[in-house]
DNA sequence: GGCCAAACCGAAAGCGTTTTCGGTTGACAC
DNA sequence: GTGTCAACCGAAAACGCTTTCGGTTTGGCC
């Protein structure tokens, strides 16, 4: 009935020691090829799986890296999660490494869920995201000498590994591009300042204002939450001004959709008298009207290069420090970025009018 | 320098026994308190944390469940993945197991994993998802004795473990819903017919005409990929009928965003000329314009539940069949469904320039 | 023929737990 | 004092693999 697996048998079946069979299917160099392909072949043939937990055991290895989920603040940002984690996967499997996925609620429970891994060693090296200029958890990895890979850099990450997006060469040509149409008052919404990719994109945009020969004007650099309200209510604020901006650099596709709003609400049309740029090359954003023009990055491969480093670097074939890498976002041009708006000024309210008499159904 | 770990430091420093310890850790019974308490102290002084791979090879447990991804069609439906995984990741981890994620490249890659899983038994079950109508996973997993459970029902679903939102009762709402602002000409863009939930909420769709005393028009049955383009075409094809509906119910936001484009394209506003109801929730559909009336779904809880029953089922504590749950969507009331335009037909043209001028940026 | 490598394989010692099976206590009743 | 029954705990055998170490062949070469 309960066809006994393992070593044994097939060992038993060729009267060869489970140690020949074990070193044949693993193929050592002391055993010949004759019998690796006997014993390969009954293996097949039984349809034998070693035991992954015996086979870690003994080797002391895990095969397994771990993917530290970001917090779960909106639920939007987290798109590219799938993508992301595909791309790990589909290596990770291609090597016969397996993925875990860790999600803390919170500081503390990361450091608990670290220092777990760090005794058990269940898990051989995490991938961790979101990082923050200052990144205490950068320290605390090397000081439990638990391999990793972070995606997005820090002060902090000076000698371990990383892959990254050049956020602010992004920056700098998203608004080089909005001054080569023509636009001189270019204000930035940025995120919280305590992200580092934030900081990096609002870095990029002052270079790019600088490269354009133009100035950076007081209250155009604004910063909020990466969520719909943050974008809507900084783009309120600017508007505000004495002085708008004719365009905005806005830190992610989603602060860019609360842009919008906010200038349609104010009664002019986005990517005309205001363009706007967002940044992650949301899918969605080709479905807006008009279309949001972004800035993509490629995730399914960072993904899948993340996981190749990690196991690199586990496996001891490379230096965390020789593992980084900065891959390019690309400007993705659909409607919302535009020469700046030359039509009468009175014209606004009559435009306001048509195009927004029916913002959330008509009948209120 | 390098502490020796394990069971055997505690079990010196105390004079007992490994396997007391062990079965102190583990809280049996035949130890007394006292030994228990102090055990802990000194387990917990030394941050002992067991082997995981020991732990599971003496136990024959795993503790590790897998949740099997669904294969990355377009990304924007990927938007609940982070939800979902999050939610079951959380509930494991407050029972000590973790979560491995597979994502199969292929029909046939999926069915490797399972054998794989099948033999190795490194995971103690699995969570499918994107159910089809005929979907062979079931008894193949059932054959293979791998507990799992699904995330949707299926016509093999009978005897085995699910968690579903009610769909057609969903649909049933959205299409009553509809009927009771006015509509009498309500059409439906469904998915592909081989997800069950696709044929569930066109079943829902049907059903609500009927409770509404309404019939099915000839052409008002739409079926389309689930994408911006598929409901685009779909929305197309419904608008080219001699009597367009009024009214439709889609299958999912996605859908529902791809045919707003359509009708804006055609020369009307949705929500106005025609009303459109989405299904997910996804939040961006709130930022649209005018934002999107849906139906929306629990899915952290769900995730979070699908990995509950999965513990109870792997560790007997009950049968697959009695785990059979239905969840409730609610209605999202935004600014796509309202009762049937009344305004002048000619009104159409005027509305159209104005509404649509600045499409994919003026000046093209 | 003898010596040395090289090639190949087996024995056995782990890896760090869990778990069964006895064995030793002490208390308590008779 | 004997027996009995709990209550506790230790010894030891798994669990299924990896890996070191040593041993037996072979074949080549002087």
């Amino acid at each position: 009935m309960e066809e006994p697996k393992g070593l044994k048998v097939i060992a038993e079946r060729l009267n060869l020691s489970e140690s020949t069979v074990s070193r044949a299917l693993n193929d050592y160099r002391d055993i010949s090829a004759r019998t690796k392909a006997r014993v390969r072949d009954v293996a097949e043939e039984l349809g034998y799986e070693p035991n992954t937990h015996a086979r870690r055991l003994a080797s002391g290895k895990s095969d397994t890296i771990g993917y530290v989920m970001p917090k779960q603040d909106g639920q939007l940002t987290e798109t590219f999660l799938g993508e992301l984690m595909a791309g790990m996967a589909k290596t990770l499997a291609g090597c016969g490494w397996d993925l875990m996925v860790l999600a803390p609620q919170s500081p503390e429970d990361e450091l608990a869920i670290f220092k777990k891994i760090a005794r058990a060693r269940h898990v051989s090296g995490l991938i961790i995201s979101r990082t923050y200029i200052d990144d205490p958890r950068f320290r605390i990895l090397q000081d439990l000498k638990i391999p990793f890979v972070s995606h997005g850099r820090s002060n902090e990450s000076a000698n371990s590994a990383w892959l990254d997006v050049d956020n602010e060469l992004a920056f700098v040509e998203m608004t080089s591009y909005l001054a080569s149409l023509g636009h001189r008052r270019i204000a930035h919404i940025g995120g919280a300042p305590v992200y580092n990719f934030a900081r990096q994109r609002a870095d990029g945009w002052k270079r790019g204002l600088k490269d354009s020969g133009l100035k950076e004007v007081a209250g155009y650099a604004e910063s909020t939450e990466l969520s719909f309200e943050g974008g809507n209510a900084a783009m309120k604020r600017l508007l505000a001004l004495d002085e708008p901006p004719t365009a905005v650099c806005c830190v992610s596709d989603v602060v860019a959709i609360g842009a919008m709003r906010a200038i349609r609400d104010a009664g002019y049309l986005p990517g005309r008298e205001i363009s706007l740029v967002g940044y992650d090359g949301l899918e969605i954003g080709s479905l807006l009207d008009p279309p949001l023009t972004t800035m993509s990055q490629p995730l399914q491969s960072a993904g899948s290069r993340l996981a190749e480093m990690l196991i690199t670097i586990v496996e001891g074939k490379s230096m965390p420090a020789d593992n980084q890498e900065l891959f390019r976002a690309s400007l993705v041009r659909r409607g919302t970025a535009n020469p700046p708006f030359e039509g009468v000024p009175e014209g606004r309210e009559k435009h306001r009018q048509s195009i927004n008499s029916n913002v959330g159904g008509f009948e209120s």
